[in-house]
RNA sequence: GCCGGCGUAGCUCAGCUUGGUAGAGCAGCGGUCUUUUAAACCGAGGGUCCGGGGUUCGAGUCCCCGCGCCGGCACCA
């Protein structure tokens, strides 16, 4: 079926062609989206003639007149095309177009005994053949294998897919704007890397060949970040594809992206400040209210949010006193997934954070918490770590669980403590998926619905 | 990696339990129709039923193997 609808419209071109039309033009010149031109009519009967151009998505023929709906990145908007405005041969080249094809029109906007807001044809130019069928006008395309593998398709037929990707950008833009208004700079740091640090992650493994040696993907922003801090750089962030070896599912993508920021003579309690700030502006941006729902939960994000130290949370979810890996195991297993307002999770075992500072009134603990909502981690940030002999200790405790066989215990990273060494200012850092964000913010249920093309495996 | 579900026309889906060699709507094709809005009406098409094997006189349907997708677990600050 598709090879016969393709050579239909294969055949199509070559006629086109043959008459002296080019079905790959260009030169067309919009002068209004489908918006813009639908705005322009206001109260009046008709408005002199526009140009949009845009995708022809449903054509609805009555006799001489063809009713068709273009869509364009802003919309859509109904045109139509009489045969008495026209004439027999370009209304029969106009009839003549198919669903898919990308067009120029041009002529005044009207509207139509209905009410519908419509671009009344006096000339168009077509600008791009389609050879393949669209998927259903009213059930839109539902299978989620086309739509992740074929993303250009869903994107054309499901405008609410479209949404959520805008969402997505303008959430980061809000964000970088926070941080770029509050004197961060934006910087980028390197995807391949010696030493795979600052998180605990199996990594991707890659090779230079002109070096001749094996080189790492990022799991982590955060070590090359602090090493701008020693540099004199005050207030630094990077919005960055990691990426990490590991199992797919619908929270996690071999790669995804993560917000590192760091701010030299700042704390967690800063941090906490500038999440909770985060949250509201991802909100804002997307045009979405603070009492919202996820998958059906109620959320409440508005600030200011609970603030519990985990060994708090453990005693009263579990009765238990603990300490070190066993009290974070607690946690996860029984206290993280029952929060589900915002909740930060304060001071972590010192064991499981080998870059954070520790608490000054009980060194088993560091000045560090987690943003849970509805289970989930949103942010990761600290009092980061600004004693070299201290932190070469960590790693070297991390070297020796490394060595014991735990493959995400921390790697040693001579070129990080030698910079730590020359001095790193007191700072507070933090991390923040932003897809994971974009899912809250969008009420989105998997990973895979706000990247554009996920991770699959090859076709056939 | 393990467990479960799913895979039928370009798209959205029936048919599978109770085997008898495939159906609808939309899209496409041919026709009628000058203000439609999931938009009509008439007509003719279109399928390696994910792939491979097996059981059977006969498999879309039952069994086995494989592939892909989805979910759960494992993994994953």
């Amino acid at each position: 079926m598709t090879e016969e609808f393709m050579r239909e419209r294969l055949e199509k071109v070559h006629r086109l062609r043959a008459a002296g039309v080019d079905p790959y033009s260009r030169g067309f010149q919009p002068t209004h989206s489908s918006e813009a031109a639908k705005a322009l009519l206001g109260e009046a009967e008709r408005t002199p003639p526009v140009a949009v151009a845009g995708r022809l998505m449903v054509k609805r023929q009555q006799g001489g007149l063809v009713f068709a709906d273009l869509q364009d990145g802003h919309g859509r908007i109904q045109l139509m095309a009489n045969r008495s405005i026209l004439g027999d041969e370009e209304f029969g080249r106009f009839a003549d177009l198919d669903l898919g094809d990308i067009v120029g029109v041009s002529g005044p906007i009207f509207r139509t005994k209905r009410g519908e807001i419509t671009l009344e044809v006096n000339s168009f130019q077509l600008l791009t053949k389609s050879l393949r069928p669209l998927p259903e006008k009213w059930h839109g395309l539902k299978d989620v294998e086309i739509r992740y593998r074929q993303r250009y398709v869903d994107l054309l037929a499901n405008p609410q897919v479209r949404e959520v990707f805008r969402a997505r950008t303008q959430i980061i833009t809000a964000i970088r704007g926070l941080l770029d208004e509050r004197g961060f700079i934006d910087v980028e740091t390197p995807v391949l890397q010696e030493v795979p640090g600052g998180g605990h992650a199996r990594p991707f493994q890659t090779h230079h060949n002109a070096l001749g040696r094996d080189l790492y993907l990022r799991i982590a922003l955060e070590l090359h970040l602090k090493r701008l801090l020693v540099g004199g750089f005050e207030r630094v962030y990077e919005v960055g594809r990691v990426f990490r070896n590991e199992g797919l599912s619908p929270r996690h993508n071999p790669e995804f992206t993560l917000m590192e920021c760091y701010q030299a003579y700042a704390d967690y309690e800063d941090m906490m400040q500038l999440a909770e700030d985060i949250l509201v502006c991802s909100a804002m941006a997307a045009n979405r209210p603070l009492e919202t729902s996820y998958e059906g939960e109620a959320v409440n994000l508005t600030p200011p949010y609970r603030r519990e130290r985990m060994a708090d949370l453990v005693l009263e979810y579990t009765g238990k006193h603990a300490a070190g890996e066993e009290l974070n195991d607690l946690f996860e297993e029984h206290v993280q997934p029952r929060l589900r307002q915002p909740t930060f999770v304060l001071d972590y075992p010192v064991e499981v954070s080998p870059l954070a500072r520790p608490r000054e009134d009980d060194p088993r603990f560091v000045e560090r918490f987690e943003l849970v909502i509805l289970g989930r981690e949103y942010a990761n940030a600290f009092t980061e770590l600004t004693d070299p002999i201290d932190q070469r200790a960590r790693f070297e405790a991390q070297a020796a669980m490394r060595a014991a066989g735990n493959v995400e215990a921390h790697p040693m990273d001579e070129d990080f403590l030698r910079a730590v060494e020359y001095g790193l200012p007191p700072c507070g850092g933090m991390g923040v998926g932003l897809d994971r964000l974009v899912m809250l913010v969008m009420d989105q249920p998997s990973i895979r619905d706000v990247i554009l093309f996920p991770v699959m495996k090859p076709e056939a």
